[in-house]
DNA sequence: CCACTTAGTGTGCTTTAAACACTATCCATG
DNA sequence: CATGGATAGTGTTTAAAGCACACTAAGTGG
């Protein structure tokens, strides 16, 4: 039990842990992700890379990735949960850092505060998600080419799209995405976002209403055109 | 970029990154985890808990969990996948280690070798698992009450439990538990195992069979009753 | 009032899941 | 060598779930 505070011991080299997270909203019917840009200095000067920040001494690696989510896309009480642990030696070039990656769903309405609700580093800005095949996922802004991430956080993103892919099909995520108050046709398209191809009409709305999740209200969106029901989820946790 | 390399800078506290490796196999039809005995110093002294240690420098944890699992159990080459990482600041009371958590599954037959091939620490032991309801697992030896883990290990054991009966059910992991040559009811019996409930015999054989996973050998197993066909894995990847 | 746009609805077919019981083959024993 | 014991092996029926598919309804704006 000597000296174990220091960074001699070998057991407890000179190494960070951080949290990267994975920010997903769907506006407009795109999956997008919330990236931030690094700093002008190595490595990766300039970059574009996830919102991420080191685990502090007080904190697990959940609190680290809540309070980024707060600081960084200034949202809270959202679905964050943990998607993997990336650990190469040199996936830092300056010195080791091991990095506990998680993914969040964040309502388009609460997302659009959050990205310009941060004063003191450069905005966050909110990416889409090009991802058609399963094996590669790449950020864009509209009209320019995909832009490559700092680190290892394409191989963080695509791992976070193939994720939120397997997981629609199983359990409510769908639904982190949305306002309280959403028509049968917003939550398709937050669907068909994620997954990166249409579904049904018919046959997801009456899954949907099978499924006992939604509870019909008793407003109505209206627009130029007929109304849409407005629904909303019949239970609240996560 | 200055003296990222001592403890003192504020992104780099004393900290360790650990390896915790849950190793499954089935025998005589039970699901087993391997578990090693702590030495008899603080914290947990002599305690049962899961094998594995701290990530070196120039590995990842990945390398480190392939490294603990040939050194505890004596397998290489086996199924082995990340679980998921705990962090909680006192999850270690003598100072803060985040435990990366990865799940292995190993063959008996291998996994006898395993179990007396470690000549330096106490050779770790099988224990059974006992998982009737899906928020409970628990580690005993036969005859005995079940023991309580070192750290956070229990819940590990716990997450890890759930993980792979979830997966069984859509991912070939089943046939990583056996021998390149086995019966059906082998491997029905590793499915009840892993899954802790009975399968309907006739309905698990049509299934197996018709996903194309497995080839018939042309040998035989012969026991005091009758023989019973041999198969082996169409695909031997991972 | 007409054209446009989005909302909303049901049926048939195919595939998959789940329940269920008997015959076949080998060995050991008397 | 006949029998009993133990495990291997095999199909059908029913219910539920997935999937393709096209028209009517209800608003708005010109």
């Amino acid at each position: 039990m000597t000296a174990i505070h220091t960074a001699r011991d070998p057991r407890f080299p000179a190494l960070g842990v951080a949290v990267d997270v994975v920010v997903f909203t769907v506006r407009d019917g795109q999956l997008e992700v919330l990236l931030t840009r690094r700093p002008d200095e190595e490595p990766f000067p300039g970059a574009w890379s996830l919102p991420g920040g080191f685990v502090r001494p007080d904190e697990s690696a959940d609190d680290a990735a809540a309070r980024e989510l707060a600081e960084k896309a200034g949202v809270e009480d959202v679905f964050l949960e943990q998607l993997y642990t990336f650990s190469a030696p040199d996936r830092d070039p300056r010195s080791r850092v091991v990095a506990v990656a998680y993914y969040a769903l964040v309502s388009a309405d609460k997302a659009a505060l959050g990205a310009r609700a941060d004063g003191r580093t450069r905005a966050p800005q909110w990416f889409r998600v090009q991802a058609e095949s399963e094996e590669h996922a790449q950020a864009f802004l509209p009209g320019q080419p995909p832009v490559t991430l700092a680190f290892d956080h394409d191989e963080i993103l695509r791992t976070a799209v193939q994720r939120i892919r397997g997981k629609l099909e199983y359990v409510p995520i769908g639904f982190q995405l949305l306002p309280p108050h959403f028509t049968l046709t917003e939550l398709q398209s937050v669907y068909e976002a994620v997954l990166g191809h249409p579904v049904d009409k018919r046959n997801f709305r009456s899954k949907i209403q099978k499924s006992g999740l939604v509870r019909e209200s008793d407003a109505v969106k209206k627009g130029p055109h007929r109304p849409a029901k407005l629904f909303e989820f019949t239970q609240r946790t996560f």
